[in-house]
DNA sequence: CCAAAACAGGACTAAAATGGTCCCCAATGT
DNA sequence: ACATTGGGGACCATTTTAGTCCTGTTTTGG
């Protein structure tokens, strides 16, 4: 239940293993090498934490991926966001609306607390804690304005 | 992301037609009328929500479905587990383990900690406020030993 | 004792999401 | 030039999901 997808795991695992090394530069294969998953993977969700801004990249000879912002200014909400896009808990809570239970809207609207609460734990854990590079619990980015979990 | 799948949404709103009440038998059809869902999914629905014992029932000529407790005592977690079963926010946390990357595995066990606080935050909803029969907050059944999201 | 009303269990199928691969293009440095 | 590296998709196989249907079983009432 209520799983994240596999890529999604495996971009977490791929930002730890820049977090360790924030400053140089890592190519998709190096990263692949390292991480034992499949070259052409490790690429395609480079990609895509590159278009949501949570990578930096650079092309060439010497090119290659390191992480746009410190690893405790990551959250794992922002992880999530990156590879499985702005969906919410329910369909009813994602918006397109054609919700024509009476009762039925009343669940929606709760659900939309649950989405709130558990969208704050997710972003109370930074990309750090999840690399275990942790020193020491520290006050992370908080919530934007829109709130969909 | 991280969405619940549409039965189990649709479980809530049965559940919550349920507790709107909680002393009459509710044939599973006149609940897809009601709700205006298919019979036969509804029909499923509560099948599975009796096999877990959030519901029960009674067959025969005046048979049919009502809540096994209180509103206030089932809580969102509950009605996840009932439909989506017992799995883990991640493959490696759900610990069929050939987890070869010694990054990941650090990766792993810090999912766990966000597991857990999601499903802290599940737990401390229960289905009268998702049906929106609240009448105030209220401590609600602890997170049980086992500890899976 | 039979028939109708309801639930129980599970098989089956169509549709959608997921994960993985490939291909061709653009940039960059030697 | 050319080798290297990322960028953007298209594409396909597999799995998951959701919905339906069929064949029991239990209960009640006539």
């Amino acid at each position: 239940m209520l799983r994240i997808s596999r890529l999604t795991d495996y971009a977490t695992v791929l930002l730890a293993t820049l977090a360790c090394e924030p400053e140089t530069r890592h190519t998709a294969t190096s990263l692949a090498q390292r991480t034992r998953l499949g070259a052409a993977t490790v690429s395609k969700i480079l990609k895509q934490l590159h278009r949501s801004g949570l990578v930096l990249s650079s092309r060439g000879v010497h090119g290659g991926y390191r992480l746009a912002k410190p690893a405790n200014d990551i959250s794992a909400a922002a992880i999530l966001d990156a590879l499985e896009g702005p969906l919410a808990l329910t369909d009813c809570a994602a918006g397109s609306g054609h919700c024509d239970i009476e009762n039925s809207c009343r669940v929606g609207r709760s659900w939309q607390k649950v989405n709130l609460a558990i969208r704050r734990s997710l972003y109370d854990v930074s990309l750090a804690q999840l690399a275990g590079l942790e020193h020491k619990a520290q006050p992370l980015e908080r919530l934007p304005s829109g709130l969909r979990v």
